[in-house]
DNA sequence: GTTCATTCGATATTTTTTTATCGATAAAAT
DNA sequence: ATTTTATCGATAAAAAAATATCGAATGAAC
């Protein structure tokens, strides 16, 4: 893989603003439009021109061209490369209640590099359904069956009580990088990657936001 | 509300740091501890006890005490204030699919000062049932309702398509906040606050995280 | 062809966020 | 009582991120 360079010269928060523009370019390219400025970019996003192109710069093969821009279709792709989003990365999902049957089934984590290969559940009721064209095992089988089917990415989407154990099976079982989407902290050793799907720090970001919104206008 | 000055001075990055300060702060509670250190909080939290420090004395009535640390109770009662987990907001979900009716069948919202009063959906099998205690009503029912109900917040979890329709009857509506789970930029205007729970940047946040992992251990 | 307006990239500046350092304090140990 | 040690808060330094500025490039308008 050639990317190494890139992942020094990327700062994480560029990274979490690429997706946004992903997903905005492909609006434009549907709309049939050829070519984007960065002031474009950066008005309809809320963003600044400048850290507009720096992101882009940092990703993008092609440099923009004054006057025209970048060109939509070659930014998606440089995108798409930088984030793996054209070689999908296998994942199994814990959990297929409420919140994990619609992981199960939102199709669209295909498009964003992610294979979720097999689910897992405690409640033998479950076990043996399909949800999201996913097959559901019986949550004894975990670690082995990670190990076996060599994943590095687990999903954890059971409640708060059971979250730790499910990790610690995870990790048993091989798993390098973990999405939590229970509202707990996790304790992991340091060489495991975990990011949480903190629900409620953007419940925060958003009220505070919304306060500071009512505030000012009186 | 006497937060004026402290809205100033909290930084975004510490209020998304909050709740899970909060949410290990009540597993301490809920072990007998009664004081905890920075410290240790940077240690399981895998952060900086510095940065623990500024935080927490940055929403905190009383100050850590040396060789002590913070009082967990304090410290709880400190977080619920500033972040309004102890007076609730009223909230409309749009849309109860997959992913809303796991959302309105969350109960942990209203631990985080979220209060969902009523859903709408434009499938009509679905209006007039009842998800996780709230009730659904007809889409077209949306902008009158929400301004009788005098919500202020919005949760949008439709499919991508209907997305910026929802927010325009949303802000139609008097909604000033809305919290977005449908993978689509909103284009809304200036003095309304748009949080996007952004699955495709977390997710690619922790496939960086993951190939940083496995590149550093070989 | 010349001018104009738009956009770029590069560099510099500012702001924000994180981390380091250090003297002071108070509980615990001697 | 005295010493030791864990912890704090304050201040300083460093790092990271966002924003401003400006000359150069180039397509479009005249």
């Amino acid at each position: 893989m050639g990317n190494e360079k890139e992942l020094l010269n990327v700062s994480k928060a560029t990274i979490g603003r690429l997706p946004a523009y992903h997903r905005y370019l492909q609006e434009k390219l549907a709309a049939g439009e050829r070519t984007v400025s960065s002031t474009a970019i950066a008005e309809d996003l809320h963003l600044n021109a400048v850290q507009v192109r720096k992101d882009l710069s940092a990703i993008a093969r092609e440099a923009g061209k004054p006057k025209l821009g970048f060109a939509v279709a070659d930014l998606i792709a440089d995108i798409d490369r930088f984030l793996g989003y054209d070689n999908l990365n296998d994942a199994v999902l814990v959990g297929v209640g409420g919140l994990g049957s619609a992981l199960a089934g939102y199709s669209g984590f295909k498009n964003y590099g992610l294979n979720i290969v097999a689910a897992f559940d405690a409640d033998p009721a479950r076990v043996g359904t399909s949800v999201g064209g996913v097959k559901v095992f019986p949550a004894e089988e975990l670690a082995r069956l990670v190990r076996r089917l060599n994943v590095l990415i687990g999903i954890v989407a059971v409640p708060r009580e059971a979250a730790q154990g499910v990790a610690d099976e995870l990790i048993k079982g091989g798993v390098r990088a973990i999405w939590n989407f229970a509202p707990v902290h996790l304790n992991v050793p340091a060489d495991i990657a975990v990011k949480n799907e903190d629900m409620a720090a953007s419940l925060a970001i958003l009220s505070q936001r919304l306060a500071e919104i009512l505030n000012s206008e009186k």
